[in-house]
Formats: C-alpha cells, sequence, structure tokens
DNA sequence: TAGTCGTGGTT
DNA sequence: TAACCAAGACT
C-alpha cells in the first residue's frame, strides 16, 4: 500500500477510533449493553430493544423493555401471544402502529426460523425502516452498516458543517456518514454515535470542549455549534374536541377496541363517537386535555346508562389491566376522582 | 414528500 | 407555560 493511501485511511479511522475509546470509557448502560469482547447480543432482544426506543428515551423504555423480556423470554413466545396481550403490555407507549408491527414481525422472523442476518434482509420486516434494520445488522450481526438516527445525523451535520435543515441535508449526511463508518466494531461504533449525540453533542448547549471529535468538527470551529444543523419549521397543532361515554354498572365501566387502524389503533378504550373540531354540546361530567404529535385534544367524557357498539365490562379494580392508552387512562381517573369527590 | 402517529421529560 | 425533543416507520 503506497504511503498516501495508507496515510488516509488512517486519517480516515481516526474519528471513529476516538469515538470508540470514548464510549469505552463513558457507554451508558443500555439493555444490550456488554463489556468489550462479549459475544453479540441476542438478536430478539436488540430488535424489541431498538423498536422499543424509536422516537422514545431510554429512561422510558428501561422499565417498559424488561417487563416485555419477563413476560416473552423468547421471540417464539411473543409470537404465540395473543395480540390483546402484547397491545395491553404496549399500552402508554405510544406510537401503537410499533406494537402492530411487532407482533407481525415477531410472527414473520418465527416462520422463517430465525432474523435474516443482514441490513437489506431486515429491511423487509415490518417496523424495520432504515434506522432499525441498520442498527439490529451492526449490533447483533457486527454488519458494517451506516446507522443514522437524529443523533448521528446532527453529529455528522456539526462535524462537516451543514447548516441546511436536516430534510434537505438526508443524502449529503448519508455519504458523508457512511465515509467515517469503521469496518470493525460495527454495532458499538453505531451505538457510540448515537450516545455522543445523546450526552455531548446534544440539541442545545453542547458540551464541546469533552467531546473526541472536537478537533476537526467545522461547527466547533465557527464558535457556534449550536446552529447546525438548521432547525425544522413545524406547523401549528390545531386543537380537536372529543365526547367518550362513561358507561357504569357494578363496579365496571363498559369498554371498546378502537379500529385496528390509525390513530391508537387497536388499542382498548372508552366508546364514544369520532372527534372534530367543535365543542360538543352535552354537559360534560369531566374534561380532560391530552396533546398529541400534531393535534391537541379535549375529551369530555359524559355519563350513559346503556352499553353501546361491541365491548366488554371492565371491573374498576382491575382497570390497570385494561391496558388502555394514556388519553383514555387520564379519562378514567378523571372519572374516579370526581366519584371520590362526590362521595366525601 | 409531507402528513400521520403518543407520550413524558427538559428547557 | 409552551416549545422542544426523543436509538422512526409508513403512506
Amino acid at each position: 500500500m503506497p504511503a498516501s493511501a495508507a496515510t488516509q485511511l488512517i486519517d480516515k479511522l481516526q474519528p471513529a477510533t476516538r469515538l470508540l475509546a470514548h464510549y469505552d470509557a463513558n457507554a451508558r448502560a443500555l439493555p444490550w449493553r456488554r463489556p468489550p469482547g462479549s459475544p453479540p447480543p441476542d438478536p430478539y432482544v436488540v430488535w424489541l430493544s431498538e423498536v422499543m426506543l424509536q422516537q422514545t428515551t431510554v429512561a422510558t423504555v428501561k422499565p417498559r423493555f424488561r417487563r416485555f423480556i419477563q413476560r416473552w423470554p423468547t421471540i417464539e413466545g411473543l409470537a404465540a401471544a395473543e395480540d390483546e396481550a402484547i397491545l395491553s403490555e404496549w399500552a402508554g407507549l405510544g406510537y401503537y402502529a410499533r406494537a402492530r408491527n411487532l407482533i407481525a414481525c415477531a410472527r414473520e422472523v418465527v416462520r422463517r426460523g430465525g432474523f435474516p442476518q443482514t441490513e437489506s434482509e431486515l429491511r423487509s420486516l415490518p417496523g424495520l425502516g432504515e434506522y432499525t434494520a441498520a442498527a439490529i445488522a451492526a449490533i447483533a450481526f457486527g454488519e458494517q452498516a451506516t446507522v443514522i438516527d437524529t443523533n448521528v445525523a446532527r453529529v455528522i451535520a456539526r462535524y462537516h458543517g451543514i447548516d441546511r435543515p436536516l430534510v434537505e441535508a438526508r443524502a449529503d449526511i448519508r455519504v458523508l456518514a457512511e465515509g467515517m463508518t469503521p469496518p470493525d466494531r460495527a454495532g458499538d461504533y453505531a451505538q457510540a454515535m448515537m450516545d455522543l449525540g445523546a450526552t455531548i453533542c446534544r440539541p442545545k448547549q453542547p458540551d464541546c470542549p469533552n467531546c473526541p471529535l472536537s478537533s476537526e468538527c467545522q461547527a466547533w470551529a465557527t464558535g457556534s455549534p449550536e446552529r447546525f444543523p438548521a432547525p425544522k419549521v413545524k406547523a401549528a397543532r390545531p386543537h380537536r374536541h372529543g365526547l367518550a361515554w362513561w358507561i357504569e354498572r357494578d363496579g365496571a365501566v363498559w369498554l371498546v377496541r378502537r379500529p385496528a387502524k390509525g390513530l391508537l389503533g387497536g388499542m382498548a378504550a372508552l366508546p364514544g363517537p369520532e372527534w372534530g373540531e367543535e365543542s360538543p354540546p352535552q354537559p360534560a361530567a369531566a374534561t380532560i386535555s391530552h396533546g398529541f404529535t400534531h393535534f391537541t385534544l379535549d375529551l369530555h367524557i359524559v355519563s350513559k346508562a346503556e352499553p353501546l357498539a361491541e365491548g366488554w365490562w371492565q371491573p374498576i379494580d382491575r382497570m390497570n389491566e385494561a391496558g388502555l392508552p394514556t388519553l383514555y387512562a387520564k379519562a378514567v381517573q378523571a372519572m374516579l376522582s370526581r366519584k371520590e369527590a362526590l362521595a366525601a
């Protein structure tokens, strides 16, 4: 190898090497985190963790992940479980399409006799997009896949001085990220990049003096690294109103299951009509406010005598087993608090 | 490609 | 308080 080529290779690997050294010394504890040199983690564990971690913080995921693994230690067990059991276990975690895809993916993997081991094949499984397929390929199978989440995109944008919004710079960031990905320790490198973005190269107030990449970072060189990349413009959230029926009899409340697709798809719920723009005319026994990603909601709860729609009686003292998403858990809590106040 | 899809913590 | 943000996927 010519000396110049060798020098170029070292230059290319240098940031990754420094990043890995920093990671070895500072890594946060993650569900599948193991000491350096350990055998690769169980693909089932990596897959479940990564799906849970989509748009969800590590702190939120940790206890939920433990419950899932305890209840379903293997993917065969998960694939054999009832849909409702899995959706209930997911209740409160949000983005319920993930749980529906989790079910479909588990059954497909079992049908195939195990996880595919390449990024491109993983990509074909339900719920595994660009990020998650690459993460599993790198972490569970050691493939030199380039893993890009919002953390990595921000790190790359700053390192290379890209100040356009991420949506515009997406293709450039991928090329640059692929150029930095080292051939070895694929999983550790992927986690090191994400960890750097989460703990040092933060969106606001990045801790550049402690960053192992600061010496060549173009954003740091400008003196205002937090300006990279440009913030994305987001639309204002409209406000909606909804109505939910409180139908109580003999210490139980009538619950229904929402349609399989769409908002809160497949989840347990209080019955009620579709939500709209106008506040319903009935006087509500309680009203709760809830924020979704793209709108806010006032849910008005009104008492009603007779059950309607297909559903079941859920005993109030076992309401925590109903698998209610947070919106309806808040509604139930509001009604029970009100009842307690009236009784006092 | 831009909209849909949750929730809770941080600032 | 309101905005911002999180190990994104899907249509």
